[in-house]
DNA sequence: TTCGGAAGTTGATTCAGATCAAAGTGGGCG
DNA sequence: CGCCCACTTTGATCTGAATCAACTTCCGAA
């Protein structure tokens, strides 16, 4: 906690609603859609943005709902999710910060978008938006490697839900963990915060509330991790718990 | 068979290796990331494709290798999977007429494009290609769009890996076939081809050959389809089989 | 025409994970 | 301070799909 650059409320991760940050201070600033925006760009979209915070647990859109605004999530963690008639439900990603929601050309949304934590979004009006998107051709260039990058993920995931066994999955979520809190902060020790509720956790691996439990007890009887507290916990073995993901261990390359 | 607008091999669905199709003329021509060229353009497309052909089964591009060439897909089916170490794959898509193959800014390919059928690529050296996006804004935007239909559809897919039953999967993947069917030729009767063995569907819905094997009994024995060989049936009760997929009837529009 | 092997079906058995059920834990709020 | 409720853990049982195994069907090559 506390590692952003800047004046993130400390208990909720949310930019307080109206506070009107400087492009160049916001801390997705070099890898959200406007990444390789020059000075007088950043100028026009100082204009056109406006914050927008929730609440973990609120719902940011809803499945068929109009897409009225488009937006780079700046703080916290959202969710897509869809949902069968009878209620089973499966996330089909993850917003991280810097990820963008919606998507040019289309009106409706697909899935129901849910902030996870505590979440800031930085908000344009979609139809100014496309018009700076057609006249800018390095921010529709961003959008398709946001757009791609979604795409591998959603890959590999797949890979996830129709092979692994519960407890690769519950390692490969772990350990995805790992490598992105080493990549936003490679100094940090092997703490490790769990943004999701065991409930939240199962309805992205694919598996039962019951299942993720039984899974982390087991990792932690092992000794692969332990838990300071329901939300948090350090990883005593690396290696084992890569192991345990089921991947190549060097990445899947050959000879 | 026979309702593609130019000259296929009959028995393959491919077209012979050496024969040069006129953009004009090509079956995909409206699909393809080729979509918006205006005559100018195609022109320009003309000198720079080249047909290639792959038997079915034959590995088209493996994980890990150099991209050299982009490529649209003409006809035929191809797929993509990843393979963990012990031999366990998944499907991660399949690519079908007018489906695009490589993309802008990457150099290595993240699984395994394997011919499904016998298929026909019109291929592209990729550095002239990129040169092309980057001057030809639809050419982007198309490119864009192709993605972003792979990404939901990579969602739904999502879905069915985690949370359907076998029967569910099974149900979906007909009911995907139907649907396909009925887009490319919408006058057809109700006989579908199989693209793919059982052992390939299994490894597209996360499931055994075995397990797709009695699913498929099963909705023989129920009156659902009936198989008039093992790679053709047809379709008895289309609202059996939808209700079958656990999908809401009504694509989810609320109130 | 037969042979051989790949693809598919069907049956018996096993097992991982779901489901059902009951306690335990901890944080927020009156 | 203590109660409540949401979250979590753990246990017992059940079940759908995997696994193991045998057999059938089909197709292509000799």
């Amino acid at each position: 906690m506390g590692q952003l650059f800047f004046d993130l409320d400390q208990d909720t991760m949310a930019i307080p609603s109206l506070t009107r940050v400087k492009c160049s201070e916001c801390p997705i600033r070099h890898r959200a859609v406007c990444a390789r925006c020059d000075t007088d760009e950043l100028e026009v979209l100082e204009g056109m943005k406006s914050y927008r915070s929730y609440a973990a647990g609120e719902v940011i859109l809803w499945r068929g709902e109009p897409l009225n605004f488009v937006a780079s999530l700046v703080a916290g963690v959202a969710s897509l999710s869809k949902t069968m008639e009878d209620g089973r439900t499966q996330m089909v990603g993850l917003l991280l910060p810097s990820d963008f929601i919606g998507r040019p050309g289309r009106k409706l949304i697909e899935f129901d978008v849910t902030a996870t934590t505590d979440v800031t979004l930085c908000c344009f009006v979609r139809k100014p938006f496309e018009r700076l998107v057609d006249e800018t051709p390095h921010v529709a260039q961003r959008l398709m490697e946001l757009a791609l990058d979604e795409l591998d993920a959603a890959r590999d995931w797949m890979l996830l839900l129709g092979r692994k066994s519960a407890r690769e999955k519950i390692a490969t979520f772990i350990d995805m963990l790992v490598r992105r809190s080493q990549a936003t902060e490679p100094l940090a020790n092997t703490t490790i915060q769990l943004p999701m509720t065991r409930d939240q956790i199962a309805n992205y691996l694919g598996l039962t509330l019951e299942t993720v439990s039984r899974q982390f007890s087991a990792l932690k009887k092992e000794g692969v991790v332990d838990f300071t507290d329901r939300r948090q916990f350090e990883i005593l073995d690396i290696v084992a718990l890569q192991e345990a993901t089921g991947d190549d261990s060097d990445g899947g390359i050959l000879s």
